[in-house]
DNA sequence: TATCCACGGGAAATACAGGGAG
DNA sequence: CTCCCTGTATTTCCCGTGGATA
């Protein structure tokens, strides 16, 4: 019964997006003077919400019409794996300047930006989309970025206050002149609706009942990327009779996928602590840190502080909790609390 | 109240990567 | 190719702060 499954990947960029009018409207209308011509040194967009809830994928739908309309060029970071200045400088001029090769000095970030400036001067204007944008470790291209006049910031994250908690006064003045987007989880209607039109591009037809994706939609708590990775999953495992105990299966399938994609992005180190944490539950630090020591292959542990370090970081990406503070504080995996539903 | 020890900021040290010279 | 230089990223070290516990 499937035709296409490239339509119920992650990386599909559908050619019109659901129930997203107000923020699409909201958003166009921020960067409607860019698209005349104008230079709006204040313009700037910031979008906050959780995840599957069509924040990017909206955004790149935009850029899209804006390229199409007004010949505007774009580029779009994923913070998460470029989460320093100098990594996202880096990747913009490789984005503007696709022959840029690293030479000796231009390692500095000074040199980079100037390199930048350079390239971007005579253009009229470019979108910088920063995806995950609360990952990066330190704000200096946020400035860098509104200050230029050629640039047009677009910056998207999962939670607003948790991110300008993190900035200056300088950087959070500037942000409150930029248009604020919420995108709210989906409703099950919602959801049904995105599934159903996916479902029409990858699937035969009638191949999925409303009555199973209603069901898909009540399992994926409003995150449309969950939901999708859903619906391919059970197709997969159905064959031609998708039943309820597939989806049941699907369900579990797709959120072991999504913690994966996760977790591949963390460091050896990470990965440890992380396993004994799902392993042995909540756990102080000195608990957490003689299990990781007594690791395997563990030769040469890190140090505690770095232990620490690394848990703070993870508890920013989500990854673990930290209930209490100073001496009484123990950790927990937060993916499985997440995921226990 | 005294002691213990985890927290987290920050400086110093170390590990790592890319490019140029030979 | 190897070695060296430069700048970045990560780890270790140091330490002031303060909550928990006896």
């Amino acid at each position: 019964m499937l035709i296409d499954e490239r339509v119920l990947t992650a990386d599909f960029q559908p050619s019109e997006i659901l129930h997203r009018h107000d923020e699409i409207s909201t958003l166009s209308r921020t960067l409607q003077p860019i698209s005349e011509g104008e230079i709006d040194s204040s313009a700037g967009a910031f979008i906050w919400g959780p995840t599957g809830t069509g924040k990017s994928c909206t955004t790149a739908y935009l850029l899209e019409q804006l390229a199409d309309e007004a010949d505007i060029g774009s580029a779009t970071i994923d913070c998460w794996q470029q989460n320093t200045s100098s990594a996202v400088y880096h990747t913009l001029l490789n984005e503007i300047a696709p022959a840029h090769t690293r030479t000796r000095g231009t390692t500095a970030k000074s040199v980079l930006w100037e390199g930048l400036d350079d390239r971007l001067r005579d253009r009229a204007q470019f979108v910088v989309v920063l995806d995950e944008v609360d990952q990066l470790q330190d704000d200096q291209v946020l400035y860098q970025c509104y200050e230029h006049e050629s640039i047009t910031p677009i910056l998207i994250a999962n939670r607003k206050h948790d991110f300008f908690a993190g900035l200056d006064e300088r950087v959070t003045s500037r942000l409150r002149g930029y248009s604020a987007v919420h995108f709210r989880n989906y409703s099950d209607q919602e959801l049904v609706s995105i599934l159903e039109n996916r479902a029409r591009a990858a699937l035969r037809p009638d191949a999925v009942s409303a009555s199973a994706l209603a069901s898909i939609a009540g399992h994926a708590h409003g995150d449309a990327r969950l939901a999708i990775a859903i619906l391919r999953n059970a197709v997969r495992e159905a064959g031609e009779d998708l039943r309820d105990e597939h989806i049941i299966a699907a369900v579990e399938e797709a959120q072991t996928q999504l913690r994966q994609e996760t977790l591949e992005k963390l460091s050896e180190v990470q990965r440890i602590l992380f396993h004994k944490l799902t392993a042995h539950g909540e756990q102080s630090l000195s608990e957490l840190y003689d299990r990781y020591c007594a690791h395997g292959t563990v030769d040469e542990p890190v140090v505690k502080r770095t232990v620490r370090k690394h848990l703070a970081k993870m508890a920013d990406y989500d990854l673990v909790v930290r209930h209490g503070k100073k001496r009484g504080r123990t950790y927990a995996s937060a993916l499985e609390e997440q995921f226990q539903v």
